[in-house]
RNA sequence: GGCGAGGUAGCUCAGUGGCAGAGCAGGGGACUCAUAAGCCCUUUGUCGUGGGUUCAACUCCCACCCUCGCCA
């Protein structure tokens, strides 16, 4: 079997915090497949980083008289504060705003080229004769030719929804100073998706039978309804990656082109950081590397056909330019699971009207893993589906408090009571061997919906296994059993123990906090997972700070766990906290 | 306007050409190791609307309505 697999999140865009809908849509979906795929001992690359160019974050560096690196670097390290709370454990985690990005990038810009998939083209856009610059889009307002409203952008009227043509937009003023802008020309260079449909058409029609039917059948059908045609990937803009060619001056690339390459400059630069610079081609430029990119719906476009599109169109070019000898032909995406969106309390999500949950608040008050619970059993795989306080309240208490985390407890604490340590079975009895068989089975059960990265009902088989052994003990009855006959008593404890520590496993890539606290209280002193870690990278750029996994304590393995008889235990405490109620009313108040 | 997704139990959501499902909520019961948790039993549905194909449609086909997204 193969067994390099790499898993890619959405890079989130440095301009706001990280909500528990984008958590839901891409990050934690990815970190669960990736860890799923460590225990699974497969040689696993996961990696994403913070989009950090484009227009927005210019026009906040402005309003806020910051610079754009400034605002970046603000949000970058909230991302990376955040994944280490909640426990996302990329293998590297970086910027586009690196060395290494800007020269990956340039490179496959000047592959394309080379290849004869790029060309020029004029096009007038507003510029601003007091700044002498070219202003982009959104910072041209003047008046609707639709509707007549006289806030709107240039691109897309706010008051009656609609996309606007830049050139026709009525008593146009700059953002910036309220100047009169003019039209001027100036030359872009365009990525010619026309010649590259027919390739992408095949890449998608060979994957139509395993993706999610949102994701294919819109891509395939929008393709095949409107053709691709050429769009244009530079923009006359300060803050971003120059376009690599001499008389490009003031000229950078477009986020929407540079952004999806921050996947292969991750890998690239995780090789480097490892001190194994060609490790990427592992995953790169094998084509029997699975990769997977975890992204929100929005996204689907950029993913099922322009990146595609980029790959397929760079060929063997790439590596020419980035090390002076042609490569492979790079890995096209194995699947894009893309998730719907989480909307709240019934409304869709929105930072600017205070609707929203922000990562880093909710785990301010309550643990990471009874949102990552929560997240998965209500995540939106393959319709949109709502964050609600009180279900929040109630799965945590009716579902994850009461049928895993009691089920722990009652164990452990039974046989501590009892023993202090894991009882001696004797020969176990058949009810017993069934009920290691059946949790056993869960490895491959709650294995295959992973693999076929159906996050949802892998949890739920995981539950339902636990269900099975509150029956088991409900059947047998050790606490009564333990009156007449301790041995017998034992036997039964013996086994829930058992079946319990394979639990710690199967919950183990959604619930890996508690996980490993069960793996203490069950008396190991070993890690199910490695550990993420901060760090400062410097280049030519400047510094940049990172989140890298270092796996050299993991040692949990998606196979049938073992506890020995006579294995003392750890502290004994409960895995989850039960909720007060009342938090249902303080959270909702806090919203709008 | 074009493309696509969705409309299933009070709630959140699965599912499928062959007797409508899960969890939660509601009702009843036996137990007591455990975070008053767990276990057993149990009620509820015009499967968006109207047609069609079929021995059989929630499922396939057509039209329409509603919600959402993408593109123009």
């Amino acid at each position: 079997m193969e067994n390099q697999v790499l898993v890619s999140a959405a890079w989130p865009y440095a301009n706001a915090y990280i909500h528990v809908g984008n958590l839901t849509g891409a990050y934690l979906p990815a970190d669960i497949f990736a860890r799923y795929q460590r225990l699974k001992g497969r040689e696993t690359l996961f990696v994403s980083g913070t989009d950090a160019h484009g227009t927005p974050i210019t026009v906040r560096a402005d309003n806020e008289n910051s610079t754009p690196e400034l605002v970046y670097k603000h949000f970058h390290d909230s991302f990376l504060a955040m994944q280490k709370k909640v426990g996302i454990t990329y293998d590297l985690f970086t910027s586009t705003h690196t060395e290494n990005h800007f020269k990956v990038s340039q490179d496959i810009f000047l592959a394309l080229e080379s290849n004869g998939y790029l060309y020029k083209a004029t096009e007038k856009q507003w510029y601003a004769v007091s700044q002498q610059k070219f202003l982009p889009d959104r910072y041209v307002e003047g008046t609707c030719y639709l509707c007549g409203y006289e806030n709107a952008r240039s691109d897309q009227c706010d008051k009656c929804g609609s996309l606007l043509d830049p050139e026709k937009l009525i008593n146009p003023r700059s953002k910036i100073d309220n100047s009169t802008p003019e039209l001027r020309e100036t030359e872009h260079w365009y990525l010619d998706l026309g010649a590259l449909q027919e390739k992408v058409v095949a890449f998608l029609k060979s994957r139509e039978d395993y993706w999610r039917p949102n994701v294919v059948r819109q891509s395939l059908g929008q393709i095949l309804a409107n053709d691709l045609h050429g769009r244009a990937i530079t923009r006359d803009l300060e803050w971003g990656i120059p376009v690599p060619v001499q008389d490009a001056v003031g000229k950078c690339l477009y986020v929407w082109f540079e952004a999806v390459i921050g996947y292969l400059s991750a890998s690239i630069e995780w090789a480097a950081l490892r001190g194994e610079p060609d490790a990427w081609k592992k995953w790169w430029e094998n084509q029997d590397c699975k990769s997977y990119y975890f992204i929100g719906k929005d996204n689907i476009p950029f993913h099922a056909i322009i990146w595609p599109a980029q790959l397929s169109g760079t060929g063997t070019r790439f590596g020419f330019f980035f090390e002076g000898k042609d490569n492979s032909p790079l890995v096209l995406p194995y699947d894009v699971p893309s998730n719907e969106f989480m909307n709240l309390e019934g409304q869709k999500i929105s930072g600017s009207r205070n609707w929203a949950v922000y990562v880093n608040d909710f785990l301010e008050n309550y643990d990471p893993d009874p949102l990552r619970y929560y997240l998965t059993v209500n995540m939106p795989e393959s319709q949109d589906t709502d964050w609600d306080w009180e279900d929040f309240l109630k799965r945590n208490n009716n579902e994850l408090v009461a049928t895993w985390g009691n089920l722990a407890n009652r164990v452990i604490s039974f046989a501590n009571k009892h023993w202090g340590e894991v009882p001696n079975p004797g020969e176990l009895e058949e009810m017993d061997l069934a009920l290691i068989e059946t949790i056993n089975k869960g490895f491959e059960s709650v294995g295959a919906e992973y693999e076929s990265v159906h996050l949802r009902a892998a949890l739920g088989e995981t539950m339902r296994l636990a269900s099975e052994v509150n029956r088991y003990l409900d059947v047998t009855a050790p606490w009564q059993l333990v009156k007449t006959d301790k041995e017998a008593a034992g036997r039964k404890i013996y086994t829930a123990i058992q079946a319990i520590n394979s639990l710690k496993i199967l919950f183990s890539p959604v619930l890996p906090f508690t996980s490993q606290t069960l793996n203490e209280i069950l008396g190991f002193d070993s890690c199910i997972f490695g550990e993420e870690v901060t760090e400062s990278i410097s280049d030519a750029l400047g510094d940049h700070n990172v989140n890298r996994y270092d796996s050299s304590k993991a040692s949990g393995r998606w196979e049938p766990q073992t506890v020995p008889v006579g294995q003392k235990f750890g502290p004994i405490a409960p895995l989850f906290k039960k909720l007060d109620p009342d938090i249902v009313a303080a959270e909702r108040a806090k919203l709008g």
